[in-house]
DNA sequence: CATATAAAGGACAGTTTTGTCCGAAATTAT
DNA sequence: ATAATTTCGGACAAAACTGTCCTTTATATG
């Protein structure tokens, strides 16, 4: 569904999102070791993020990586997504068609574009800071 | 989503049990012709039908793949799915999570589970059958 | 039996994804 | 200034996925 690298950039986002809350920027060790991830992979992928924008970063002693308040209430699930694992997987055909299209479509389409479309809508319509909230009230996990 | 080698799968079950419809075995050139697949590729995933069930093979002259009718209607596309990409997409979590459970979730789960829960249970219902019937009236394609 | 045809199977190659390593650059504290 | 810390960036390595080629095996036909 999400590749690896996705999986670990939302996980990230999330942790920094949370200590970010309490004003305390977020080494990459502490990351991956909170988030179960490969140390140098994670930190490719938060460059993509921090490129882009979506998080913020700092060099040296006290350096680490931190996200405004703000900025988590704006950003969703599917910013982030759709950095690392593009939008392909959210518009085109179940089935590889070239095309996927109500006047052109494959035996799967009626059906799987609904669920798609949840899907989509869902990642769309999520903000980090939701999620933060969640993790914050201790109701869910990072790893 | 679904890997290439499953979406192969399930277009090439697809054709075959179109075919079988009307008697006639299908080579593995004509499906892979007909769905847009590489030869070679398309074959190895069909051996894993054949080896499987799913679909029956036969060797030589006037040889080719074929399905029966009843069993086009009791095969479902989570079977294909299943044997080709595995189950894991439609149990685990979304963000990688070692356990996917009620009480220990990820903050996605909540969302997320509803949503997979509907795209397991789509190609669990769906029957190869179903499909062939779309292609067969023309109201879908393979390519 | 000989020949032609088509799937089966093994070996291998290319591409993408995932993961590691190490030096460079920036920042802080001494 | 110097040293320590932490991200950045490039190169590389391993694994998984996708794709190709070629030989073997089974079947049908003359
Ligand atoms: S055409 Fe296949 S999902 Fe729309
Ligand atoms: S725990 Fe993450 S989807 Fe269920």
């Amino acid at each position: 569904m999400f590749s690896k690298a996705c999986k670990y950039a939302v996980k990230a986002t999330i942790y920094i999102a949370v200590q970010s809350g309490q004003n305390t920027r977020t080494s990459l060790k502490d990351i991956s070791a909170k988030i179960d991830s490969p140390e140098a992979f994670t930190a490719k992928v938060l460059q993509v993020l921090v490129k882009n924008q979506v998080i913020e970063s700092l060099k040296g002693p006290l350096g680490g990586f931190f996200i405004s308040n703000e900025a988590a209430k704006l950003i969703t699930l599917s910013h982030v997504v759709y950095l690392i694992d593009g939008t392909e997987t959210f518009n085109s055909c179940g089935l590889g068609l070239k095309e996927c299209s109500e006047c052109r479509p494959c035996p799967m389409h009626h059906k799987f574009q609904r669920i798609r479309s949840e899907l989509k809508e869902m990642i769309e319509k999520t903000t980090i800071y939701e999620l933060v909230l969640k993790v914050g009230e201790g109701e869910s996990f990072l790893m």
